[in-house]
DNA sequence: AAGTGGTCTAGACCACTAC
DNA sequence: TAGTGGTCTAGACCACTTA
């Protein structure tokens, strides 16, 4: 094993095996040697050992069983770690100038509904429908949405929540077309998240992209740096 | 806290803090208390009491610094956990019936390509165009592809690796069209994976599903479950 | 200089399960 | 019943950062 040096000893080894699993010395179904065993070859605890091989067990490596040993897992290509970024962010980060427009705004019974436009230096970035129920947000009623949109403001004043994501595909229709400045029937890519907090849905946003001007991009690497 | 039985200690404390930073008692900006102190108010050992806190800053929720303390993080929905499950799972998944087929094969310098199709109860599912690289998997060249799928042979026959997904829309081509049986220029969701093994490309995959058959969920859950 | 988190150890007991 | 992983503790030393 190559020691770096600056790296945790329980990180040092953690990369060694993810090494030996990732080139294929240690194949899947492959029974790997006991925490014990491991523990006394690095010349380790069987603390530090065990918090090595439990990170690697969460991250869906290896899997373990009592009395029967550690064993190295099927690899599933199954899930991946998608960056949903703000869409400021988004812009920014291609190096081009953000701006927005808030094209309408009502306010029916409990809901907020927004609709909006995000621009890349002033081109039609993506379209927001959103919808935000106040019972839950109830200090969004008195924000105008005209200069922050609504995701920004949300981000700043939710506290934490979960969010589950749609991705769908669908064809521009002729008012989606006009806003986009897209043609009639253009394929878009569309994102629908719904946030919740509590188990209560805080907003519902569909975002939706022209399908030539973005793509998403989704790493699948294990919840591990390396 | 709430005491669940048959949850270890550090999993009720997690639960527990993961509770009050998602149900907002604990609002982003916070200073929690100190390791030692809240070992002390849990009535654990620090060692336990850093277990948790070091999962939660992992996961995201928190963010540690020595001497400063342990701040509760913005939420930042950025990350989503992105599901990509084979595709005979993903159709047998719907109860539907499973098939596929063979469209075409050619087998060019180091590069096996093949055309084909999966079917969900004999309608076209979606499309998969793959190439893979014979100089790193030259047994594939062996294999005629003509029952069994490229992605379910591959997995079943490659070590670990890792992947990169680009999720786009497209509009059908006359050819897709056909193959799928949709309209000319219905939109579609394409997903192209690339798929590494050491740093060199093992295969390349590109799928296309009918937009209006199939979309993709995520789910933002900073990989902790609950 | 002091205080906090980061890491590591040695030892212990328990729970699950193959035998 | 024996062996392995799961968990927890008490104590220690170090590294980083603020004061």
């Amino acid at each position: 094993m190559i020691r770096t040096k600056s790296l945790s000893l329980h990180d040092q080894i953690l990369a060694d095996i993810k090494g030996n699993i990732l080139n294929g010395s240690w194949a899947p179904g492959l029974r790997i040697p006991f925490e014990m065993e491991l523990a006394d070859s690095y010349g380790v605890s069987r603390a530090t050992m065990n918090k090595v091989l439990t990170q690697l067990t969460q991250a869906g490596f290896l899997e373990r069983r009592r009395k029967l040993g550690t064993v190295v897992c099927r690899p599933r290509i199954q899930s991946a770690v998608l960056e949903i970024t703000d869409i400021e962010k988004q812009i920014t980060g291609l190096g081009l100038a953000y701006s927005y427009a808030l094209l309408t705004r009502r306010l029916v019974k409990d809901e907020l509904s927004l609709s909006c436009l995000h621009f890349a230096d002033t081109i039609p970035f993506c379209a927001e429908e959103r919808v935000i129920q106040l019972k839950t947000v109830p200090e969004a009623a008195l924000v105008d949405f005209a200069q922050t949109p609504p995701g920004t403001w949300l981000l700043a004043h939710m506290p934490w929540s979960t969010a589950r994501h749609v991705i769908s595909a669908l064809n521009a229709s002729s008012a989606l077309a006009k806003k986009l400045n897209i043609k009639l029937g253009a394929a878009c890519l569309a994102i629908e998240r719904t946030t919740e907090l509590n188990g209560q849905t805080l907003t519902h946003a569909h975002i939706i992209y022209p399908g030539d001007k973005y793509q998403m991009v989704a790493q699948f690497s294990p919840h591990l740096e390396g």
